[in-house]
DNA sequence: ATAACGATTCGATAACTATCGAATTAATTG
DNA sequence: CAATTAATTCGATAGTTATCGAATCGTTAT
C-alpha cells in the first residue's frame, strides 16, 4: 500500500463520530449469531449523537476509503467491515515501514 | 484508549505529507548504528516536496498526538516515534473494537 | 562580530469538512 | 392508495487545515 492510499485511510478514520460509527458496524459484524451479525444504520444513528444525513456522509466517507462496504436490504442499508483492509494498514503501522 | 483519542491520532496521520514524514522519523529511527539513529529534520524537508514552515507545522501536530517525541540538539531538531503508542494503536485496530 | 544555517512564528489564503434542516426518494405497511 | 419509515441529496455555514513567503530567533562557524 503506497502512502497516498494509507493516508486517506485514516482520514477516514479521523473524525470521533465516524470511527465511532466504524467500530460499531465492526462490533455488529462480530456478533456470533448470523441472524444477528447484519449492521443496520438504523441502529447506530440512535446510539451516536448527530443527525441521519451526517451518518450517510460518513458512511460515504468510509465506503470510499475501502474501510465498509455496503448493501441495500430493502429500505435498510447493511454495512460491514472490510477486514483485509484494516489487517493492511495495521501491518504497515507495526513495520513501520514502506 | 478511547475513541476521541484513537481519532486524533489517526487524524495526524491523515495528510500524505505528514504521514510520509511519520515514515521518514520510524526508518530513520530504526537503523542499526546508534550514531546514525538521530533523524534530523533538515535531512527530511531536502526529501519531501514541501517547504521548512509546513515541516515544522506537521511536526508539531505529530508531537500534539504524541505520535513523535523532539529533542533540540545545537540548532538541530531529532525525531522519535513513540513506539508504544503506535503499537496502542495497531492493536485497537486489529481488535476492532474499544 | 558577522555571516550562514536550522528551525519557528506569523499572517494570509484557498481548500476542505462536519454538521444541520429541508426536501426528496424509495420501500414498506395499513 | 395513503401514511410511515429509512436513507439520501442539497444548500448553507462555521470551523479547520495545508501551504506559502516573509520575518524572526538561536546556534554555529568564519
Amino acid at each position: 500500500m503506497d502512502t497516498k492510499k494509507a493516508a486517506k485511510i485514516f482520514k477516514a478514520l479521523s473524525n470521533p463520530n465516524r470511527l465511532e460509527l466504524y467500530f460499531q458496524i465492526a462490533k455488529m459484524h462480530e456478533s456470533s449469531f448470523p441472524a444477528d451479525s447484519e449492521c443496520f444504520v438504523t441502529d447506530i444513528i440512535s446510539s451516536l449523537n448527530i443527525g441521519a444525513p451526517t451518518i450517510s456522509h460518513h458512511i460515504k466517507e468510509l465506503v470510499n476509503a475501502d474501510l465498509v462496504r455496503t448493501e441495500k436490504k430493502g429500505k435498510f442499508l447493511i454495512c460491514k467491515v472490510n477486514e483485509e483492509l484494516i489487517e493492511e494498514v495495521t501491518k504497515l503501522l507495526s513495520l513501520q515501514q514502506q
